[in-house]
RNA sequence: GGGGAAGUGGCGGAAUGGCAGACGCAGCCGCCUCAAAAGCGGCCGGGUAUCACCCAUGAGGGUUCGAGUCCCUCCUUCCCCACCA
């Protein structure tokens, strides 16, 4: 009686086994190259589904490929452990966030455990820990010495949902990227990094990103949003004051036929005219009352006249200012100049106010004295500017730049959409900044030697307000440097903050005088391939390549100063086509699955059902069939253990027969496979799956006909090689079964042999005029003319070529003979 | 409105410019069985005159001896950004 896979017992023997023998864990290796693999760490939310599995098979493929093909592999695991969800569980169900965050992870742990991947455990780390979140006040107080780290009020987003502000980047289409909850603006003094300084570094280092998407790069770049112009200023008739304007086309400054003021703009209350007071007032009153989501919904141009006048420093002319909803206080200076005729914006401003449309660039191949129907965007040569007339778009930009720079009035500058980060929160559950405010000496940082800052237990989270403001045990405190009393800074840290750099820590987890030693990042660093959802494009990635510049220029890290050499976005998972969801209650858990499967047959699944770049569907039929492919390999394995044992797997097995050679053949493609799609970094293993179908699909078959053969023996026994790194259990199982004590993941993949790859019949496809005619079975190598002379023996040629010339032979060896006749 | 990616059987998908549909899922037929499950074998884009030929990779054009693949136009879907001056 056959003995049958048992794949519960299997799994948890052999993910044991690799625990106690430490087999993953990495060490620095000057002898072997280093790959460093990384998945994004997760948040502990409580329990992993296939969504995450995908994840982590995926990475840990990589991982387990790279490792079997001679590179020294770290492959490390931690939790991004702070957070709202935490708090939220301590407001619903009085939980401690603590120790709520603690049973995730340990849940979590299991499940990432459970499903055979390769992390070496002794480097997890938990953001939560104080032995973390030390490291990251520390590194606050080293961007604070810097400059990098401020605090000022400003605008800012908050959600009165989590009762906390926002970074621009979680804000999305107005609402707040957790809770959905519409986003209000608020002015209040909050704690910003300087991520603008690095504006011009992480835009054109993005060009060496050659390893990363096009879209993410695409991504990050309008996210920057750089554009380059003028700053200049307009006086203003009836005032002292003068507003600046900024614009990216000076060339279209004689066209500026009224200025466009943000109605939060400081100047307004200065050059309002008393006639028009009243009604500037109510303007910006009923856009203030407005959350910022209903206000650009709103598209419409609206706007009041303020009574005053600017003066074109070019033309002298004189324009009326206007206070719009269509300028944004926050970009440029919250003022520009109108220019109708060559902007789309100003002219549906002009055309609803009765503002005038003065052109000053000729419209190719049009009739310029008609009115313009619809602005002209594009460049061309100037009209209508005096002394600049006749002058290209681009080289009157320049002209004009440098005359209102003579004139003292305007400089060249370069503009950035994107705004320094906000990284304060009113919430309990985050790393506490490291700040001290004390009346006699203001503002002061902890010293280095009084951290961590440690987050106070038991503090009551009612959801309203900062829970550390109103724990007078926290925020009382005396000054560091004068000693009087003085208060803390009660926000914590945008949990950012710790995911930012935690890939470094992985190096050097349990060191406890620095964040990690250079040495090591040295050894480590970059990673070579990161893999994580396309959401974190912006955010995260961003965040990330600001730290790592920063660390960089401190000579904390070395080499490059980009942390993530490639990234790989994988695709989400579906469940029957349909978005998973708890609320939906259509999730498909870790624990389901591997126990009604198991590990090998649900990695094999995601792997195989799309490219990992694509979403894919779960289905309850799609797993049986990688079930199936389980079973089946045990089952052409099983009787097979004790005969296979002394074949050498490093040699090519003497064979003659064509089913023997193409059984090897199909042994040596799986693994090329495998090896190509790691390399190239496709990871496109369903392909490489499909080989494995193949091969063990030729086995049975063969193992029919001839059980016998060398080949057999020989496909038997590399089997669990091949299919190690996707399969990690069942491989170790029969590697075991065949006579190994060490384990399979600590051995070189198969070697693909151009011998056994070798075919010794081809197919050669016969066209005429394109169209295929017949197929003849060839040896390899065949010349054009022994092939032409097979070709013209076969009826079905002759009688396409008949009455005809031929003019062209076309000949692609070992591919195609194609007969071009008329 | 701008930018990006993609459209191939009932489904997921495969295919360095060279045999379209590998491999799998579902389905159908058969073997095994008292029966079922499992397993094994076969069929599985459409049409017709079925050991053969014709049509077929969203639609239309182009380049080429040859196009699913490259170029142009259009249609559709998805994603991202969206008053950034």
């Amino acid at each position: 009686m056959a003995e049958t896979y048992d794949y519960r017992t299997a799994e948890r023997k052999w993910q044991q086994r690799w625990d106690e023998e430490g087999i993953y864990r990495a060490r620095e290796d000057e002898d072997r190259p280093k790959y460093y693999a990384l998945e994004m760490l997760p948040y502990p939310s409580g329990d992993l589904h296939v969504g995450h599995a995908k994840n982590y098979t995926l990475g840990d493929a990589v991982a387990r490929m790279m490792r079997m093909l001679g590179y020294n592999v770290l492959h490390p695991m931690g939790w991004d452990a702070f957070g709202l969800p935490a708090e939220n569980a301590a407001i619903q169900r009085r939980a401690d966030p603590n120790v709520w965050t603690r049973e995730n992870i340990a849940n979590m742990q299991r499940q990432v455990r459970l499903m055979g991947t390769s992390y070496d455990w002794s480097r997890e780390i938990a953001t939560c820990d104080p032995r973390y979140y030390r490291w990251n006040q520390w590194i606050f107080l080293r961007l604070y010495e810097r400059g990098l780290a401020y605090k000022r009020e400003a605008p800012v987003n908050w959600c009165p949902n989590d009762q906390t502000v926002l970074a621009n980047e979680q804000v999305i289409d107005g609402r707040c990227w957790r809770c959905d909850h519409v986003v209000e603006r608020r002015n209040l003094s909050q704690w910003f990094l300087k991520i603008t300084a690095y504006a011009d570094r992480l835009l054109a280092d993005l060009e060496k990103l050659r390893g990363w998407p096009e879209r993410t790069r695409t991504m990050q770049r309008n996210w920057i949003g750089r554009s380059e112009g003028v700053q200049l200023s307009f006086a203003v008739e009836t005032s002292e004051e003068r507003i600046s304007v900024f614009t990216t086309r000076a060339d279209t400054i004689f066209g500026a036929t009224y200025l466009a003021v943000a109605p939060e703009h400081a100047v307004v209350e200065q050059i309002v005219t008393k006639k028009h007071q009243n009604a500037v007032r109510d303007f910006a009153e009923s856009l203030k009352s407005r959350s910022e989501l209903e206000r650009t919904s709103l598209m419409e141009k609206q706007g009041v006249f303020t009574g005053a006048y600017a003066v074109n420093p070019l033309s002298n002319e004189r324009i009326p200012i206007w206070v719009t909803n269509y300028v944004l206080a926050e970009y440029g200076t919250g003022a520009v100049m109108g220019v109708p005729a060559h902007d789309e914006r100003d002219f549906d401003f002009a055309r609803k106010h009765g503002l005038p449309v003065a052109q000053v660039i000729v419209v190719p191949g049009s009739d310029i004295e008609a009115p313009l129907q619809q602005p002209y965007t594009d460049e061309g040569r100037l009209i209508a500017s005096g002394d600049f007339t006749g002058m290209t778009s681009m080289r009157a930009r320049k002209a004009i730049t440098d005359r209102l720079v003579a004139l003292g009035i305007g400089e060249a500058q370069v503009n950035y959409r994107f705004r320094d980060w906000l990284v304060s929160r009113q919430r309990y559950w985050g790393t506490p900044i490291p700040i001290i405010y004390c009346e006699q000496c203001g503002e002061v940082p902890v010293p280095d030697n009084a951290l961590p800052v440690l987050l106070p237990q038991n503090v009551p989270i009612t959801g309203e307000g900062s829970p550390l403001a109103r724990d007078p045990a926290f925020t009382n405190t005396t000054c560091p440097k004068c000693g009087g009393a003085a208060k803390r800074e009660s926000d914590t840290m945008d949990t950012f903050f710790e995911s930012s750099w935690y890939y470094l820590r992985y190096l050097d987890p349990h060191n406890d005088q620095q964040p990690w030693d250079p040495a090591k990042a040295k050894h480590w660093m970059a990673v070579d391939q990161y893999i994580g959802g396309s959401e974190h494009a912006v955010l995260h990635l961003l965040y990330s390549r600001f730290f790592y510049k920063f660390f960089h220029d401190e000579g904390w890290v070395s080499e490059s100063d980009e942390p993530f050499t490639r990234l790989f976005h994988q695709g989400m998972v579906l469940y029957n086509g349909e978005k998973m969801s708890k609320s939906r209650g259509n999730v498909v858990g870790i624990d389901q699955t591997a126990e009604k499967n198991g590990v090998d047959a649900m990695r094999l699944f995601l792997l195989y059902v799309t490219p990992p770049e694509d979403t894919s569907d779960w289905t309850d039929e799609g797993i049986s069939g990688r079930v199936r492919f389980v079973n089946r390999v045990w089952r052409a394995c099983e009787p097979f253990f004790d005969r296979a044992r002394s074949v050498d797997v490093r040699a090519l097995p003497q064979v003659s027969a064509s089913e023997e050679k193409a059984l090897v053949r199909a042994v040596h493609v799986a693994a090329k496979s495998a090896i190509d799609e790691t390399l190239s970094r496709r990871f496109h293993y369903n392909a490489t799956i499909a080989r494995l179908d193949e091969y063990v699909n030729a086995l049975t078959a063969l193992e029919q006909s001839a059980p016998d053969s060398a080949a057999v023996l020989y496909a038997v026994h590399a089997l669990p090689l091949v299919i190690a790194p996707f399969a990690p259990h069942i491989a170790e199982e029969l590697w075991a079964r065949m006579g190994h004590t060490s384990s399979v993941h600590l051995e070189r993949y198969l070697e693909p042999s151009e011998q056994a790859l070798a075919v010794d019949e081809i197919t050669l496809v016969v066209q005429v005029n394109g169209k295929i005619r017949a197929r003849l079975q060839a040896a390899p190598g065949i010349s054009e003319d022994q092939a032409f002379e097979l070709a013209m023996q076969q009826s079905a040629v002759q009688a396409q070529l008949d009455g005809k010339q031929i003019r062209k032979r076309i000949y692609v060896a070992d591919k195609l003979l194609n007969l071009v006749a008329g």
